[in-house]
DNA sequence: TTACTTTGACTTTCTTTGACTTTCACTTAT
DNA sequence: ATAAGTGAAAGTCAAAGAAAGTCAAAGTAA
């Protein structure tokens, strides 16, 4: 009978959490979490790190000091077409076919003009001083932020 | 679950003394707002010091003694203080730096909340697969596209 | 072995508090 | 009229407090 690992059970608590608040995103406090547990607080950055990332369509933001926090939030991939693009633009993209998939948005009025200007400025091949390659890798990472982010907006 | 930080807290009621008297400024007591607070004067400091900066677009004028006070005036701004912003973003900035600069955007109505949204997305630390001083690097090129963009849509 | 997990010491960031200083308007004594 | 004193502000700065982050060593499971 496999003992439940306890980053398993951290991983399910905070998905419950979201689930049960109806919400696409929680707001926890490591420390308070750590306790809930009886485990070391860097524990739950390794269920973050590991469990909560950006491939698995989760973004953390947090903030340290008095009142700090750790929110987490789900990219609500539950658009079809938006899901698809995500899948289409895969690990690099060339700037007009970035370009041609934030015009598609556009198009769906997922987004507006402004938003698409502000998009394509951040695609531009002439700002980027990287390689061809890394320019590409590094497109896609971007645009697939925007479309989650788009997507969550929704 | 989420307390909210004094200074947030001071912040907002600042903010909305300055919309509900309709105007771009305000004048307070640091004594006496303290007192609204519970809290000590020097609490006041440093929520103007970090909250209404000139690089948010607030300029802060005060007086000691018998009769003294602090004023806050929020700053009309303008294309000018953009290329302001731009300057001082350099070559590097860090994603908490990054995201001060577009609530500055937002908070003086140059972008949307969603605008907002999606330029934060692709400042997140956490999306970018590279060294720290890489990703500041990066994303200071990024802030300032967005920011020269919003610039010329102005 | 090899990869994954757990733990804990140490660091960094942000906030709160309080003691002490400076400035200013007003009063009082010369 | 002037200088000195007094009290009422705001300013400064450093220490204490409250989170989260990092990293590597130790432990486990496949």
């Amino acid at each position: 009978m496999g003992m439940a690992r306890l980053s398993d059970l951290i991983e399910n608590f905070i998905k419950e959490l979201m689930e049960e608040a109806g919400k696409h995103y929680v707001e926890i406090q490591r420390n308070e979490l750590a306790n809930v547990f009886n485990c070391a607080p860097s524990q739950i950055n390794y269920v973050l790190e590991t469990r909560f990332t950006i491939d698995k369509g989760y973004i953390i933001e947090s903030k340290r000091g008095g009142g700090g926090y750790i929110k987490i939030y789900k990219a609500s991939v539950s658009n079809n077409w938006i899901n698809q693009v995500i899948e289409n633009v895969g690990d690099s993209i060339s700037e007009s076919k970035a370009k041609y998939y934030i015009d598609a948005l556009l198009d769906h009025n997922f987004i507006t003009a402004r938003e698409a200007s502000l998009m394509k400025a951040v695609m531009n091949d002439k700002i980027l001083p990287f390689s061809q390659e890394e320019k590409n890798a590094l497109r896609a990472i971007l645009l697939k932020a925007f479309l989650m982010e788009v997507a969550r907006h929704k």
